[in-house]
DNA sequence: CTTATTGTGATTATCTGAGTGAACAGCTGT
DNA sequence: ACAGCTGTTCACTCAGATAATCACAATAAG
């Protein structure tokens, strides 16, 4: 009868309702709502297979969140909010709830000046490198150096890498795999240094990146063979931080060797 | 010892994250990473009031969700992403989701051409009404007739006017409360005809809101007695489609009476 | 080698929410 | 007015998930 399946629409709809904190009832009762426009609690009932007895408080739950207008009559009549407005109330509610958690985290943050590290940290999914690439080129206040594929060099990454070269950093970025060499000059913002692929042709493929002498990051592909999620798990990566952890002090060299004027 | 209060930074940054869809162990262990900077198990357990053993599922929970990198070493080390690196992750899985929502929603949702409706429809909340207010006027194709209080013209509201009018809708905003009667023009978009406040003196405060002539919404502005959430549920409006709906045929009469030009 | 500490797994307790049914209220048609 | 029906609310059971505890294996330090 209704497809239980992964790229239904009405599943697709539920599942999200129920990540944004509903009720399965509310759910399944928002989504008959939009298919019927309006409707009692009956008509909601054998449409969402929710009990009859409790589409009253599914409603009362969603009316909670702005997503259904009620009609005070016998029977009540209920309808749901059009697609846009849903959207727009959720994108609203969780970009506010990040921004209130991110202001929170702040607070509770100490003041780490850079700390001296040991040992060597453990990343993967290729969303979770660039998040960190992300992160230690925002700390960057004098030097940045990446070398990285082209597939990884994310708008995400982009713009970090600019705002830290309009803040006086100096950004060096170098490709594994671009063809010509030179066409990528166009992505890089203003102020990034782009060189050539050079002696990088044997290393493995993923990304090297060192922010400041103190801080490096390496990564590699891997198959996402044996990991849940079919994709975006395939890059792992090591992180290190301070002057003398051995990964900063690996990857200072192997730089230096490869790159001559990098002392 | 420590506040569970309600504007405790950890308290906020807990509640969040767990509306996040995290656990509390895992959102517990989060705020004890971002304050320690980096720990152990036995470092978190202390902090966050988790039981040790447990720490280890929470960083897995964690870091499936790319907040915390572990060391391989023993005793594990854990440390936390930054602050604006979790606000950037969250922020973007749920706009993503929103994206989805909407989409799915959006094909589910039936060709509704502008029913015809008998009964009127309830709103309670301030958002909630805006909300309805916005979705209106973007359906909007002819003509918006709104009549308003100035603390209820939110940015949402302005934009929708300004969107319509620019599809050729013709856009006429009053004010009930406009001090000078017409500094607000400045906050209209082009293209929206604003009128000084006239005969609304007497009228209850709120909204008043004809689109097509052939839906119409009323609100008033109540006392937030009673209600849970001190605010924000402090606007109930009702709402009606249909050229012979109850609501419109009077909120029609109204405007004509008022406005002689509407006829 | 011994001991304290760390990591992993199994086990139990608690709680929320799904699902069910009974009781009450209100409308409708005779 | 009455009876039957529909609609509404409330109270209860059950299942699944999560929190919390325990027992044991693995590791590191002395």
């Amino acid at each position: 009868m209704s497809f239980n399946d992964s790229d239904d629409p009405r599943s697709t709809a539920v599942e999200q309702l129920e990540a944004f904190g509903l009720s399965a009832y509310a759910a399944r009762t928002f989504v008959a709502l939009t298919g019927l426009g309006e409707g009692t609690a009956k008509d909601v009932s054998a449409l969402a297979e929710v009990p009859r007895t409790r589409v009253y408080d599914a409603t009362a739950e969603l009316r909670e969140h702005g997503l259904v207008d009620v009609q005070q009559s016998s029977p009540k009549r209920f309808t749901a909010v059009s697609a846009e407005t849903t959207g727009r109330r959720f994108r609203r509610e969780y970009t506010r709830r990040a921004d209130l958690l991110a202001e929170a985290l702040d607070e509770i943050e100490p003041v780490t000046p850079n700390t001296e590290q040991r040992g060597v940290w453990t990343v993967t999914g290729r969303e979770m490198v660039s998040d960190r690439v992300v992160e230690f080129v925002d700390d960057a206040s004098e030097e940045v150096v990446l070398v990285t594929l082209e597939a990884l060099l994310t708008d995400d990454v982009v713009d970090a890498l600019g705002t830290a070269a309009d803040r006086g950093v100096a950004v060096r970025v170098s490709g594994m795999d671009f063809s010509a060499g030179d066409e990528e000059g166009g992505r890089l913002p203003d102020g990034c240094g782009f060189e050539s692929p050079r002696a990088w042709s044997g290393v493995p493929a993923g990304r090297l990146l060192m922010v400041d002498r103190r801080r490096t990051l390496a990564s590699v592909l891997v198959d996402g063979n044996g990991e849940h999620p079919p994709s975006a798990r395939d890059e792992t990566a090591i992180w290190g931080a301070g002057e003398t952890n051995s990964l900063v002090v690996v990857l200072k060299a192997m730089f230096s060797w490869l790159n001559g004027d990098l002392g």
